[in-house]
DNA sequence: GTCCATGTTCTTTA
DNA sequence: CTAAAGAACATGGA
């Protein structure tokens, strides 16, 4: 479920309730969810306080009040949410935080395991992640840009090359800068590339406002569903008109991943 | 039973 | 510092 948005969502539905908060308990249902994997992490965050729940590609990181970090990344079917201590435990709940005040709990469950909790310590976990797609600027996405000859498409999903797009919203900017997804990243010209620059940051505040993509399960803290899904003018349209020029979306399989794009609004060059 | 799914990482290949 | 394609991970819904 996560992307940038969702994830954002994530947290904008969350910070606010959690930070300042002390942490009373911890409940770690299954330790193969934490990386490393045979740290314990219950002694870590028992009995102290969340100073900062923030974003950073499409991790939440939590920042403690002695500056240790850790980070969950939600896969893709987690879920974040902030839940009264009597609500029923779903099945996959793997992590639960008791908190002190308010009388929460924050819970992490994924059915699929591909997410986890991540402990970073004093570092900031950046390393190999790449800039921030909401503060790009043509330079620095050309520059990344600049260094494959794979399709846009996946260099677009290259958490090393630009940090937080995935296959709904890659395809949905290709779409708005009615670039080919095929185009092979360091042959777009410069002025594609603005289009680029442009098209990435309007699809992600608009999906942001939207409080993201729920295509089976996504959540927001508070449970919320995301109502970008009806806005996708490609992903997931694969045999549906284009909402443009009623051209008839195609899907190609990218990455092992489908790509849904309109023939005519993004042609081959 | 089959296929597919919002992600990442490890292995294989050219 | 190869670079890119493919497989693997695990669960559940259509």
């Amino acid at each position: 479920m996560p992307e940038l948005p969702e994830v954002q969502t994530v947290v904008s539905t969350l910070a606010p309730h959690v930070t300042g908060a002390r942490v009373l308990a911890v409940q770690l249902n299954r330790k193969d969810i934490v990386t490393p994997i045979d740290l314990d992490i219950a002694p870590l965050l028992e009995n102290r306080v969340i100073t900062a729940v923030t974003r950073r590609a499409k991790r939440i990181v939590f920042t403690l009040d002695n500056a240790n970090r850790f980070y969950i990344h939600l896969g893709m079917s987690g879920q974040l949410t902030l839940e009264t201590p009597s609500a029923e435990v779903k099945k996959h709940t793997h992590l639960i935080l008791r908190l002190q005040h308010p009388k929460l709990e924050i819970r992490f469950r994924d059915p699929r395991r591909f997410g986890g909790i991540f402990w970073l310590g004093a570092a900031d976990g950046d390393n190999a992640l790449g800039p921030e797609p909401l503060t790009l600027n043509p330079a620095r996405l050309a520059k990344s840009l600049a260094s494959t000859r794979r399709p846009i498409k996946s260099a677009l999903l290259d958490q090393r090359l630009i940090a937080g797009i995935g296959n709904i919203y890659a395809d949905e900017s290709l779409y708005l800068a009615a670039i080919h997804p095929l185009t092979p990243a360091n042959e777009l010209p410069a002025a594609a590339v603005a289009r680029l620059n442009r098209a990435i940051k309007q699809t992600l505040r608009r999906a942001i406002a939207a409080r993201g993509s729920t295509l089976r399960d996504f959540v927001g803290a508070d449970n919320a569903p995301g109502g970008y899904r009806v806005k996708h003018q490609v992903y997931g349209r694969d045999g549906e008109k284009c909402r443009k020029c009623r051209t008839v979306i195609e899907r190609i399989v990218l990455t092992g991943r489908s790509t849904c794009y309109c023939p005519r609004c993004q042609p081959a060059r």
